[in-house]
DNA sequence: GATCTTCTGTAACAATTGTTACTGCAAACC
DNA sequence: GGTTTGCAGTAACAATTGTTACAGAAGATC
């Protein structure tokens, strides 16, 4: 695990701290699909992504929900931070996007690291960071975009994050992530077909260009 | 000044940091309507909010712009946090919502300061927390909500911020704060007037009942 | 191969929100 | 008092998004 940690976080961590890690935290792998956090459960460690992806979701009363962001290598959950600090409850849903690797870390030590180590302290407020401009740029998206662009934006993401222009979801998981119908978004993908920029398949999405 | 430090911070700080913050800090009183952040602007300093109410504002390249939140007693800018340390640009605009008096912090200060008191890291990663919880409540709203239940939102919350259950405001402003048209506004606030919820009146909105 | 399930395509329609245009009113200004 | 300016009310219409319903295609299962 050393290794990896060296090779993921060795840019942010110093030697004794990716060791500190090293010896407190527990390496986990999941694959796509699974959930690890849901909302309103409390949180009892935070992971640092070696790799992989985690797609990170919002969820009202009535179950709807919307997609924030996806975290990836280097990442860690803004959510997890504070509500471990806080000891409050989750607020988002977190599904692993793709199999991904993790290390997972005892909230106590956050505390002390924190007092300890600079690193840890600008990795811990540079996350926040991130994810308060990720936070306001979904606000970009559902404010001041249509869902025509918004669907672009998502198959890019997606692209981005699988590192693959093969996107396999169907029309209905994608109008979960955009909080719309089916409907919209076949006639959306349709629309995008019509005019040669991607190619649908049963259960997938083959993106030609942008 | 280092009394309206103790009262309003005495409750986050030790005395010995409410001192540093008397001598390194500069009081600042900023009457309602002032721009105290622009969006692109380099930050240099950080507030201390002592009484009064902030805006804090989202705005797209058209200039098309979204209330994201307040700030109130006891708040500061996570943005402001953010981008201090990163060395950013800012990603909002903040203006003052009420004559507000604020306590303006060094940059230089905070990095020092969050090695050195536990009570100020806790400040920060609170401040972050709530920010990011209320970006999410933001999200909410334009996710999952019409806009004849995010108006209502947005006078419960102006009456909570100004203490007043009149609105000074304007169809036109209430629109941009909720990135609308004014038609839009005028229409919903008649309906609520007939259904006896609300008195209209020019350049202010009596509010009867939530 | 026959059946069942799930996914996609599409039409028709409803609801919400956005736009344009015009009106009268109130306050401000001269 | 008369004029100007900005605000609010309203109608008519457009655009976008959401809903319902149904048909056919692709896989999965037996």
């Amino acid at each position: 695990m050393i290794q990896e940690l060296r090779d993921n976080y060795g840019k942010f961590f110093e030697e004794k701290l990716l060791e500190e890690i090293n010896s407190v935290g527990t390496f986990k792998e999941v694959s796509a699909g699974i959930e690890l956090i849901k909302p309103g459960s409390y949180i009892k460690s935070m992971p640092l992504i070696i790799n992989g992806a985690i797609k990170i979701l919002r969820e009202d009363q009535d179950g709807d929900e919307l997609l924030l962001y996806f975290l990836e290598r280097g990442d860690t959950c803004a959510m997890t931070l504070s509500c471990c600090l806080g000891h409050q409850k989750s607020e988002i849903k977190a599904i692993a996007e793709t199999d991904a690797k993790l290390v997972m870390i005892p909230i106590e030590k956050m505390e002390e690291w924190t007092a300890k180590y600079k690193s840890w302290r600008n990795f811990v407020f540079d996350s926040y960071h991130h994810r308060l401009i990720e936070a306001f740029e979904t606000i970009d998206s559902i404010a001041f975009m249509n869902m025509d662009d918004r669907l672009l934006k998502y198959l890019k993401d997606k692209i981005k994050i699988n590192k693959n222009n093969i996107i396999n979801n169907t029309h209905q998981q994608i109008a979960y992530d955009l909080h719309t119908s089916r409907v919209v978004i076949s006639r959306l993908l349709k629309k995008l077909e019509n005019e040669g920029n991607v190619k649908l398949h049963r259960n997938s999405i083959e993106v030609i260009h942008i």
